[in-house]
DNA sequence: CGGCGGAACTTGACGCCGTTCAGATTCCTG
DNA sequence: CAGGAATCTGAACGGCGTCAAGTTCCGCCG
Protein backbone atom coordinates (compact mmCIF):
# COMPACT_ATOMS: atom_id res chain seq x y z
CA UNK A 1 0.00 0.00 0.00
CA UNK A 2 1.93 2.74 1.16
CA UNK A 3 1.41 6.38 1.16
CA UNK A 4 -1.19 7.97 -1.03
CA UNK A 5 1.58 10.19 -2.27
CA UNK A 6 2.28 8.32 -5.20
CA UNK A 7 -1.41 8.63 -5.92
CA UNK A 8 -1.75 12.11 -7.94
CA UNK A 9 1.94 12.59 -9.07
CA UNK A 10 3.59 15.41 -8.39
CA UNK A 11 3.08 19.22 -9.78
CA UNK A 12 6.19 19.69 -11.43
CA UNK A 13 9.58 18.48 -10.77
CA UNK A 14 8.89 15.40 -8.60
CA UNK A 15 10.25 16.01 -5.18
CA UNK A 16 11.89 13.36 -2.78
CA UNK A 17 8.37 12.16 -1.00
CA UNK A 18 10.37 11.32 1.98
CA UNK A 19 11.75 14.73 2.86
CA UNK A 20 10.14 17.22 5.32
CA UNK A 21 8.05 18.50 2.93
CA UNK A 22 5.27 16.29 1.44
CA UNK A 23 5.67 17.82 -2.19
CA UNK A 24 1.77 17.84 -3.27
CA UNK A 25 -0.05 17.46 0.07
CA UNK A 26 -3.17 19.10 -1.17
CA UNK A 27 -3.61 16.58 -3.73
CA UNK A 28 -3.15 13.72 -1.42
CA UNK A 29 -5.54 15.02 1.13
CA UNK A 30 -8.17 15.21 -0.86
CA UNK A 31 -7.30 11.82 -2.52
CA UNK A 32 -7.23 10.54 1.06
CA UNK A 33 -10.33 12.12 1.75
CA UNK A 34 -12.32 10.53 -1.21
CA UNK A 35 -10.66 7.28 -0.37
CA UNK A 36 -11.65 7.72 3.25
CA UNK A 37 -15.55 8.37 2.06
CA UNK A 38 -15.59 5.50 0.36
CA UNK A 39 -14.87 3.03 2.47
CA UNK A 40 -15.76 4.79 6.09
CA UNK A 41 -18.77 6.66 5.09
CA UNK A 42 -19.42 10.01 5.95
CA UNK A 43 -19.42 9.67 9.64
CA UNK A 44 -15.49 8.62 9.49
CA UNK A 45 -14.69 11.63 7.36
CA UNK A 46 -12.47 13.84 9.72
CA UNK A 47 -9.54 16.20 9.44
CA UNK A 48 -7.15 14.29 11.74
CA UNK A 49 -8.21 10.93 9.88
CA UNK A 50 -7.22 12.45 6.62
CA UNK A 51 -4.34 14.04 7.75
CA UNK A 52 -3.33 10.49 9.21
CA UNK A 53 -4.04 8.94 5.67
CA UNK A 54 -2.07 11.50 4.73
CA UNK A 55 0.89 11.05 6.45
CA UNK A 56 0.97 14.19 7.89
CA UNK A 57 0.26 15.81 10.81
CA UNK A 58 -3.40 17.19 12.16
CA UNK A 59 -2.19 20.52 11.35
CA UNK A 60 -0.89 20.31 7.72
CA UNK A 61 -4.22 20.59 6.21
CA UNK A 62 -4.18 24.10 7.68
CA UNK A 63 -1.80 25.43 5.13
CA UNK A 64 -3.85 24.28 1.98
CA UNK A 65 -7.60 24.35 3.01
CA UNK A 66 -8.94 27.12 5.13
CA UNK A 67 -10.66 24.62 7.30
CA UNK A 68 -12.49 21.44 7.29
CA UNK A 69 -15.65 22.91 5.27
CA UNK A 70 -13.35 23.85 2.52
CA UNK A 71 -12.19 20.52 1.79
CA UNK A 72 -15.21 19.39 1.68
CA UNK A 73 -16.50 21.78 -0.34
CA UNK A 74 -13.56 20.75 -3.07
CA UNK A 75 -14.01 16.96 -2.47
CA UNK A 76 -17.90 18.33 -3.29
CA UNK A 77 -16.51 20.02 -6.50
CA UNK A 78 -14.82 17.37 -7.82
CA UNK A 79 -18.10 14.88 -7.34
CA UNK A 80 -20.26 17.59 -9.27
CA UNK A 81 -17.35 17.58 -11.85
CA UNK A 82 -17.35 13.33 -12.11
CA UNK A 83 -21.18 13.62 -12.46
CA UNK A 84 -20.97 16.06 -15.43
CA UNK A 85 -19.19 13.90 -16.57
CA UNK A 86 -20.81 10.50 -16.71
CA UNK A 87 -23.98 12.17 -17.56
CA UNK A 88 -22.11 13.72 -20.71
CA UNK A 89 -20.75 10.56 -21.71
CA UNK A 90 -24.02 8.86 -21.45
CA UNK A 91 -25.45 11.38 -23.15
CA UNK A 92 -23.54 11.09 -26.15
CA UNK A 93 -24.27 7.78 -26.74
CA UNK A 94 -27.78 8.41 -27.67
CA UNK A 95 -28.92 10.64 -30.67
CA UNK A 96 -32.45 12.06 -30.06
CA UNK A 97 -33.66 14.34 -27.92
CA UNK A 98 -35.59 11.78 -25.55
CA UNK A 99 -33.20 9.05 -25.71
CA UNK A 100 -30.85 11.50 -24.29
CA UNK A 101 -32.83 12.81 -21.56
CA UNK A 102 -33.21 9.40 -20.66
CA UNK A 103 -29.35 7.89 -20.82
CA UNK A 104 -28.82 11.31 -18.53
CA UNK A 105 -31.27 10.41 -16.51
CA UNK A 106 -29.83 6.85 -15.92
CA UNK A 107 -26.89 8.31 -15.66
CA UNK A 108 -27.82 10.43 -13.03
CA UNK A 109 -29.26 7.75 -10.33
CA UNK A 110 -26.34 5.68 -11.13
CA UNK A 111 -24.10 8.03 -9.68
CA UNK A 112 -25.72 8.29 -7.01
CA UNK A 113 -25.96 4.73 -6.52
CA UNK A 114 -22.37 4.18 -7.29
CA UNK A 115 -21.03 6.27 -4.87
CA UNK A 116 -23.98 7.07 -2.02
CA UNK A 117 -21.53 8.89 0.19
CA UNK A 118 -20.08 11.13 -1.98
CA UNK A 119 -23.84 12.10 -3.44
CA UNK A 120 -24.92 12.33 0.16
CA UNK A 121 -22.26 15.26 0.95
CA UNK A 122 -23.17 16.95 -2.27
CA UNK A 123 -25.96 17.26 -1.52
CA UNK A 124 -25.76 17.04 2.36
CA UNK A 125 -28.22 19.55 3.91
CA UNK A 126 -26.29 21.44 6.00
CA UNK A 127 -24.59 19.17 7.74
CA UNK A 128 -21.03 19.01 6.31
CA UNK A 129 -21.35 22.35 4.49
CA UNK A 130 -23.20 24.85 6.24
CA UNK A 131 -23.90 27.16 3.21
CA UNK A 132 -22.48 26.44 -0.22
CA UNK A 133 -22.68 30.18 -1.70
CA UNK A 134 -19.02 30.95 -0.29
CA UNK A 135 -17.69 28.14 -2.36
CA UNK A 136 -17.93 29.89 -6.55
CA UNK A 137 -16.31 27.08 -7.90
CA UNK A 138 -18.51 24.37 -6.19
CA UNK A 139 -21.81 26.31 -7.35
CA UNK A 140 -20.32 27.02 -10.30
CA UNK A 141 -19.53 23.15 -10.99
CA UNK A 142 -22.80 22.19 -9.76
CA UNK A 143 -24.86 24.48 -12.00
CA UNK A 144 -23.21 23.61 -14.65
CA UNK A 145 -24.67 20.26 -14.66
CA UNK A 146 -28.10 22.08 -15.08
CA UNK A 147 -26.67 23.94 -17.97
CA UNK A 148 -26.33 21.09 -19.58
CA UNK A 149 -29.21 19.33 -18.72
CA UNK A 150 -31.02 22.69 -20.10
CA UNK A 151 -29.08 22.66 -23.25
CA UNK A 152 -30.32 19.03 -24.36
CA UNK A 153 -33.44 19.88 -23.92
CA UNK A 154 -33.22 23.28 -26.16
CA UNK A 155 -31.44 21.33 -28.61
CA UNK A 156 -34.14 18.79 -28.39
CA UNK A 157 -37.30 20.72 -28.96
CA UNK A 158 -35.05 23.30 -31.98
CA UNK A 159 -34.95 19.58 -33.79
CA UNK A 160 -38.21 18.86 -33.34
CA UNK A 161 -37.59 16.03 -31.05
CA UNK A 162 -39.37 17.04 -27.91
CA UNK A 163 -42.84 18.92 -27.75
CA UNK A 164 -42.17 22.82 -27.80
CA UNK A 165 -42.30 24.64 -24.91
CA UNK A 166 -40.30 26.52 -22.16
CA UNK A 167 -37.21 24.71 -22.15
CA UNK A 168 -36.26 25.95 -18.23
CA UNK A 169 -39.71 24.21 -17.53
CA UNK A 170 -38.71 21.41 -18.90
CA UNK A 171 -35.15 20.85 -17.55
CA UNK A 172 -36.20 22.05 -14.24
CA UNK A 173 -39.10 19.40 -13.95
CA UNK A 174 -36.91 16.57 -15.18
CA UNK A 175 -33.69 17.71 -12.70
CA UNK A 176 -36.51 17.84 -10.15
CA UNK A 177 -37.89 14.48 -10.65
CA UNK A 178 -34.69 12.84 -11.02
CA UNK A 179 -33.10 14.06 -8.07
CA UNK A 180 -35.89 13.06 -6.28
CA UNK A 181 -35.87 9.51 -7.06
CA UNK A 182 -31.75 9.38 -6.82
CA UNK A 183 -32.01 11.13 -3.32
CA UNK A 184 -34.22 8.90 -1.94
CA UNK A 185 -32.82 5.95 -3.53
CA UNK A 186 -29.57 6.99 -1.59
CA UNK A 187 -30.67 7.41 1.63
CA UNK A 188 -32.97 4.98 2.21
CA UNK A 189 -36.35 6.08 1.30
CA UNK A 190 -37.09 3.16 -0.45
CA UNK A 191 -35.27 0.45 2.15
CA UNK A 192 -37.45 0.01 4.76
CA UNK A 193 -39.52 -3.38 4.98
CA UNK A 194 -43.05 -2.12 3.61
CA UNK A 195 -41.86 -0.63 0.49
CA UNK A 196 -40.14 -4.08 0.07
CA UNK A 197 -43.76 -5.76 0.05
CA UNK A 198 -45.27 -2.98 -2.10
CA UNK A 199 -42.50 -4.26 -4.71
CA UNK A 200 -40.89 -0.74 -4.92
CA UNK A 201 -37.47 -0.13 -5.91
CA UNK A 202 -35.06 2.45 -7.33
CA UNK A 203 -35.43 0.93 -11.13
CA UNK A 204 -38.87 1.34 -10.93
CA UNK A 205 -39.03 4.87 -9.17
CA UNK A 206 -37.45 6.20 -11.99
CA UNK A 207 -38.84 4.35 -14.74
CA UNK A 208 -42.14 5.72 -13.08
CA UNK A 209 -40.90 9.30 -13.47
CA UNK A 210 -39.65 8.96 -16.93
CA UNK A 211 -42.81 7.72 -18.11
CA UNK A 212 -44.37 10.55 -16.73
CA UNK A 213 -41.75 13.24 -17.92
CA UNK A 214 -41.77 11.81 -21.78
CA UNK A 215 -45.51 11.91 -21.72
CA UNK A 216 -45.67 15.42 -21.44
CA UNK A 217 -42.37 16.14 -23.81
CA UNK A 218 -41.97 13.49 -26.07
CA UNK B 1 -39.88 31.44 29.63
CA UNK B 2 -38.10 29.83 32.41
CA UNK B 3 -37.20 26.04 32.07
CA UNK B 4 -38.57 23.86 29.01
CA UNK B 5 -40.52 21.97 31.78
CA UNK B 6 -43.77 23.29 32.10
CA UNK B 7 -44.11 23.12 27.89
CA UNK B 8 -45.25 19.24 28.16
CA UNK B 9 -46.83 18.51 31.19
CA UNK B 10 -46.24 16.16 33.63
CA UNK B 11 -46.71 12.25 33.19
CA UNK B 12 -49.10 11.78 36.34
CA UNK B 13 -48.70 13.46 39.40
CA UNK B 14 -47.28 16.96 38.80
CA UNK B 15 -43.70 16.31 40.64
CA UNK B 16 -41.69 19.70 41.89
CA UNK B 17 -39.93 20.85 38.86
CA UNK B 18 -36.92 22.08 41.61
CA UNK B 19 -36.54 18.26 43.04
CA UNK B 20 -33.54 16.78 42.00
CA UNK B 21 -35.69 14.64 39.94
CA UNK B 22 -36.64 16.35 36.67
CA UNK B 23 -40.33 15.03 35.98
CA UNK B 24 -40.75 14.56 32.07
CA UNK B 25 -37.12 15.09 31.27
CA UNK B 26 -37.52 12.57 27.80
CA UNK B 27 -40.56 14.98 26.55
CA UNK B 28 -38.35 18.07 27.98
CA UNK B 29 -34.80 16.79 25.81
CA UNK B 30 -36.87 16.26 22.51
CA UNK B 31 -38.62 19.81 22.82
CA UNK B 32 -34.80 21.11 23.63
CA UNK B 33 -33.44 19.63 20.62
CA UNK B 34 -36.51 20.70 18.69
CA UNK B 35 -35.99 24.44 19.69
CA UNK B 36 -32.24 23.98 18.92
CA UNK B 37 -32.44 23.08 16.03
CA UNK B 38 -35.54 25.67 14.61
CA UNK B 39 -32.89 28.42 16.03
CA UNK B 40 -29.53 27.12 15.94
CA UNK B 41 -29.53 24.40 12.52
CA UNK B 42 -28.01 21.45 12.30
CA UNK B 43 -24.76 22.26 13.28
CA UNK B 44 -26.07 23.49 16.52
CA UNK B 45 -27.25 19.91 17.81
CA UNK B 46 -25.01 18.78 20.26
CA UNK B 47 -26.13 16.26 22.81
CA UNK B 48 -24.65 18.65 25.29
CA UNK B 49 -26.48 21.89 23.96
CA UNK B 50 -29.79 20.08 24.33
CA UNK B 51 -29.31 19.00 28.00
CA UNK B 52 -28.03 22.56 28.78
CA UNK B 53 -31.55 23.49 27.62
CA UNK B 54 -33.23 21.29 29.41
CA UNK B 55 -30.96 22.12 32.65
CA UNK B 56 -29.73 18.83 33.27
CA UNK B 57 -26.26 17.50 32.88
CA UNK B 58 -24.88 16.21 30.30
CA UNK B 59 -25.00 12.22 30.65
CA UNK B 60 -28.77 12.80 32.11
CA UNK B 61 -29.68 12.22 28.38
CA UNK B 62 -29.00 9.08 28.20
CA UNK B 63 -31.05 7.75 31.30
CA UNK B 64 -34.06 8.44 28.05
CA UNK B 65 -31.95 7.41 25.19
CA UNK B 66 -29.34 5.36 24.32
CA UNK B 67 -27.46 7.76 22.27
CA UNK B 68 -27.59 10.63 20.26
CA UNK B 69 -28.67 9.58 16.87
CA UNK B 70 -31.53 7.69 19.08
CA UNK B 71 -33.04 11.18 20.33
CA UNK B 72 -32.47 12.64 17.12
CA UNK B 73 -34.39 9.37 15.36
CA UNK B 74 -37.39 10.59 17.87
CA UNK B 75 -36.88 13.97 16.84
CA UNK B 76 -37.47 12.72 13.12
CA UNK B 77 -40.02 10.56 13.56
CA UNK B 78 -42.24 13.60 15.15
CA UNK B 79 -40.98 15.65 11.52
CA UNK B 80 -43.05 12.70 9.30
CA UNK B 81 -45.84 12.79 12.12
CA UNK B 82 -45.83 16.62 11.56
CA UNK B 83 -45.38 16.27 7.66
CA UNK B 84 -47.80 14.08 7.10
CA UNK B 85 -50.56 15.58 9.43
CA UNK B 86 -50.15 19.05 7.20
CA UNK B 87 -50.56 16.74 3.47
CA UNK B 88 -53.32 15.27 5.13
CA UNK B 89 -54.94 18.55 6.75
CA UNK B 90 -54.28 20.16 2.49
CA UNK B 91 -55.83 17.24 0.86
CA UNK B 92 -58.78 17.15 2.70
CA UNK B 93 -59.98 20.48 1.39
CA UNK B 94 -59.87 19.60 -1.66
CA UNK B 95 -62.77 17.30 -3.48
CA UNK B 96 -60.91 15.80 -6.64
CA UNK B 97 -58.33 13.58 -6.88
CA UNK B 98 -56.11 15.97 -9.53
CA UNK B 99 -56.63 18.53 -6.87
CA UNK B 100 -56.00 16.28 -3.67
CA UNK B 101 -52.28 15.34 -5.21
CA UNK B 102 -51.67 19.23 -5.55
CA UNK B 103 -52.84 20.07 -2.13
CA UNK B 104 -50.56 17.42 -0.72
CA UNK B 105 -47.70 18.82 -3.09
CA UNK B 106 -47.59 22.00 -2.30
CA UNK B 107 -48.07 21.58 1.74
CA UNK B 108 -44.91 19.13 1.16
CA UNK B 109 -42.85 21.64 -0.32
CA UNK B 110 -44.30 23.80 2.38
CA UNK B 111 -43.44 21.93 4.95
CA UNK B 112 -39.49 21.46 3.83
CA UNK B 113 -39.63 25.69 3.16
CA UNK B 114 -40.63 26.32 6.75
CA UNK B 115 -38.58 23.87 8.59
CA UNK B 116 -35.56 23.13 6.66
CA UNK B 117 -33.09 22.11 9.42
CA UNK B 118 -36.07 19.41 10.49
CA UNK B 119 -36.67 18.56 7.14
CA UNK B 120 -32.75 18.23 6.38
CA UNK B 121 -32.49 15.91 9.48
CA UNK B 122 -35.16 13.95 8.44
CA UNK B 123 -33.50 13.00 5.07
CA UNK B 124 -30.22 14.18 6.00
CA UNK B 125 -28.13 11.95 3.98
CA UNK B 126 -25.75 9.67 6.74
CA UNK B 127 -25.20 12.44 8.70
CA UNK B 128 -26.74 12.53 11.67
CA UNK B 129 -28.53 8.90 11.23
CA UNK B 130 -26.25 6.43 10.28
CA UNK B 131 -29.06 3.60 9.18
CA UNK B 132 -32.61 4.57 9.58
CA UNK B 133 -33.30 0.75 9.50
CA UNK B 134 -33.22 0.20 13.70
CA UNK B 135 -35.76 2.70 14.13
CA UNK B 136 -38.65 1.20 13.48
CA UNK B 137 -41.08 3.85 14.35
CA UNK B 138 -39.03 5.91 12.33
CA UNK B 139 -39.59 4.15 8.97
CA UNK B 140 -42.93 3.05 10.09
CA UNK B 141 -44.04 7.06 10.29
CA UNK B 142 -42.09 7.80 7.18
CA UNK B 143 -44.20 5.22 5.15
CA UNK B 144 -47.10 6.01 6.64
CA UNK B 145 -46.92 9.37 4.23
CA UNK B 146 -46.26 7.36 1.37
CA UNK B 147 -49.13 5.10 1.77
CA UNK B 148 -51.21 8.31 2.60
CA UNK B 149 -50.40 9.32 -1.08
CA UNK B 150 -51.05 5.71 -2.47
CA UNK B 151 -54.08 5.66 -1.16
CA UNK B 152 -55.05 9.30 -2.81
CA UNK B 153 -53.89 8.04 -6.08
CA UNK B 154 -56.21 4.70 -5.95
CA UNK B 155 -59.44 5.96 -4.96
CA UNK B 156 -58.89 9.12 -7.63
CA UNK B 157 -58.64 6.07 -10.05
CA UNK B 158 -61.30 4.73 -8.41
CA UNK B 159 -63.61 7.66 -8.57
CA UNK B 160 -62.41 8.57 -12.43
CA UNK B 161 -60.92 11.54 -11.32
CA UNK B 162 -57.17 9.97 -12.37
CA UNK B 163 -56.57 8.37 -15.59
CA UNK B 164 -56.38 4.36 -14.63
CA UNK B 165 -53.27 2.62 -14.40
CA UNK B 166 -50.63 1.23 -11.44
CA UNK B 167 -51.31 3.28 -8.70
CA UNK B 168 -47.96 2.71 -6.61
CA UNK B 169 -46.39 3.90 -10.15
CA UNK B 170 -48.06 7.11 -10.08
CA UNK B 171 -47.84 7.41 -6.27
CA UNK B 172 -44.07 6.48 -6.93
CA UNK B 173 -43.54 9.24 -9.62
CA UNK B 174 -45.25 12.04 -7.78
CA UNK B 175 -43.39 11.44 -4.34
CA UNK B 176 -40.09 11.40 -6.06
CA UNK B 177 -40.85 14.41 -8.37
CA UNK B 178 -42.27 16.41 -5.56
CA UNK B 179 -39.28 15.34 -3.00
CA UNK B 180 -36.60 16.55 -5.85
CA UNK B 181 -38.18 20.17 -5.32
CA UNK B 182 -38.63 20.62 -1.60
CA UNK B 183 -34.97 18.80 -1.00
CA UNK B 184 -33.16 21.45 -3.86
CA UNK B 185 -35.03 24.35 -2.65
CA UNK B 186 -34.40 23.15 0.98
CA UNK B 187 -30.43 22.88 0.59
CA UNK B 188 -29.44 25.64 -1.69
CA UNK B 189 -29.88 23.92 -5.13
CA UNK B 190 -31.79 26.64 -6.63
CA UNK B 191 -30.16 29.45 -4.61
CA UNK B 192 -27.36 30.40 -6.68
CA UNK B 193 -26.69 33.41 -8.71
CA UNK B 194 -26.84 31.68 -12.35
CA UNK B 195 -30.01 29.85 -11.14
CA UNK B 196 -31.42 33.28 -10.02
CA UNK B 197 -30.68 34.94 -13.28
CA UNK B 198 -32.31 32.08 -15.19
CA UNK B 199 -35.27 33.09 -13.33
CA UNK B 200 -35.34 29.34 -11.28
CA UNK B 201 -37.33 29.85 -8.36
CA UNK B 202 -38.79 26.23 -6.08
CA UNK B 203 -41.88 27.52 -6.69
CA UNK B 204 -41.41 27.67 -10.62
CA UNK B 205 -39.60 23.97 -10.35
CA UNK B 206 -42.95 22.76 -8.24
CA UNK B 207 -45.18 24.17 -10.85
CA UNK B 208 -43.37 22.50 -13.77
CA UNK B 209 -43.25 19.23 -12.23
CA UNK B 210 -46.83 19.48 -11.04
CA UNK B 211 -47.88 20.50 -15.04
CA UNK B 212 -46.03 16.81 -15.89
CA UNK B 213 -47.37 14.92 -13.50
CA UNK B 214 -51.03 16.16 -14.13
CA UNK B 215 -50.24 15.96 -18.02
CA UNK B 216 -49.88 12.16 -17.50
CA UNK B 217 -53.11 11.58 -14.98
CA UNK B 218 -55.73 13.74 -15.27
C1' DC C 1 -43.29 4.73 60.32
C1' DG C 2 -38.51 3.01 58.80
C1' DG C 3 -35.57 1.61 55.55
C1' DC C 4 -34.53 -0.38 51.22
C1' DG C 5 -34.27 -0.98 46.16
C1' DG C 6 -34.19 1.21 42.06
C1' DA C 7 -34.87 5.06 38.98
C1' DA C 8 -33.24 9.71 37.91
C1' DC C 9 -29.62 12.65 37.90
C1' DT C 10 -24.58 14.50 38.69
C1' DT C 11 -19.61 14.47 38.57
C1' DG C 12 -15.63 13.46 36.41
C1' DA C 13 -13.14 11.25 33.10
C1' DC C 14 -11.59 9.27 28.31
C1' DG C 15 -10.66 9.76 23.59
C1' DC C 16 -11.76 12.12 19.47
C1' DC C 17 -12.75 16.23 17.05
C1' DG C 18 -11.70 21.18 14.63
C1' DT C 19 -8.73 24.80 15.16
C1' DT C 20 -4.77 27.78 16.52
C1' DC C 21 0.00 29.05 17.30
C1' DA C 22 4.90 29.07 18.20
C1' DG C 23 8.74 26.98 16.41
C1' DA C 24 11.41 23.73 13.46
C1' DT C 25 12.63 22.43 8.82
C1' DT C 26 13.13 22.85 4.01
C1' DC C 27 12.82 25.20 -0.44
C1' DC C 28 13.58 29.10 -3.45
C1' DT C 29 15.38 33.51 -4.74
C1' DG C 30 18.93 36.66 -5.12
C1' DC D 1 25.56 31.36 0.57
C1' DA D 2 22.09 34.26 3.11
C1' DG D 3 17.53 35.12 4.23
C1' DG D 4 12.68 35.13 3.44
C1' DA D 5 8.78 32.26 2.20
C1' DA D 6 6.54 28.05 2.21
C1' DT D 7 5.67 23.93 4.60
C1' DC D 8 5.18 20.92 8.35
C1' DT D 9 5.37 19.54 13.54
C1' DG D 10 3.99 19.42 18.50
C1' DA D 11 1.37 21.00 21.91
C1' DA D 12 -2.55 23.09 23.42
C1' DC D 13 -7.73 24.78 23.90
C1' DG D 14 -12.48 23.99 24.13
C1' DG D 15 -16.28 21.14 22.65
C1' DC D 16 -18.09 16.78 21.52
C1' DG D 17 -20.31 11.70 22.50
C1' DT D 18 -20.06 8.40 25.85
C1' DC D 19 -19.31 5.80 30.06
C1' DA D 20 -18.51 4.47 35.14
C1' DA D 21 -19.18 5.65 39.74
C1' DG D 22 -21.40 8.24 43.08
C1' DT D 23 -25.60 10.98 44.92
C1' DT D 24 -30.42 12.09 45.59
C1' DC D 25 -35.05 11.11 45.54
C1' DC D 26 -39.39 8.22 45.19
C1' DG D 27 -42.49 4.41 46.09
C1' DC D 28 -43.07 0.25 48.22
C1' DC D 29 -42.76 -3.55 51.71
C1' DG D 30 -42.19 -4.60 56.43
Amino acid sequence: MGHDTDAVGYPERMGDRDGYHHGNLKEALIEAARALVADSGVQGLSLRAVARRAGVSQAAPYHHFDSKEALVAELCRRGFETLSQRTCAAMEEATTGPERLVAMARAYVAFARDLPDLFGIMWGGKGLIADKAPYVELTDTATGSFEQLLRVVSEGMAAGELRAGDPLEVALAAWSAVHGVAVLAQDGGFDNPKMQDLGVTPERALEAVLRALLAGVA
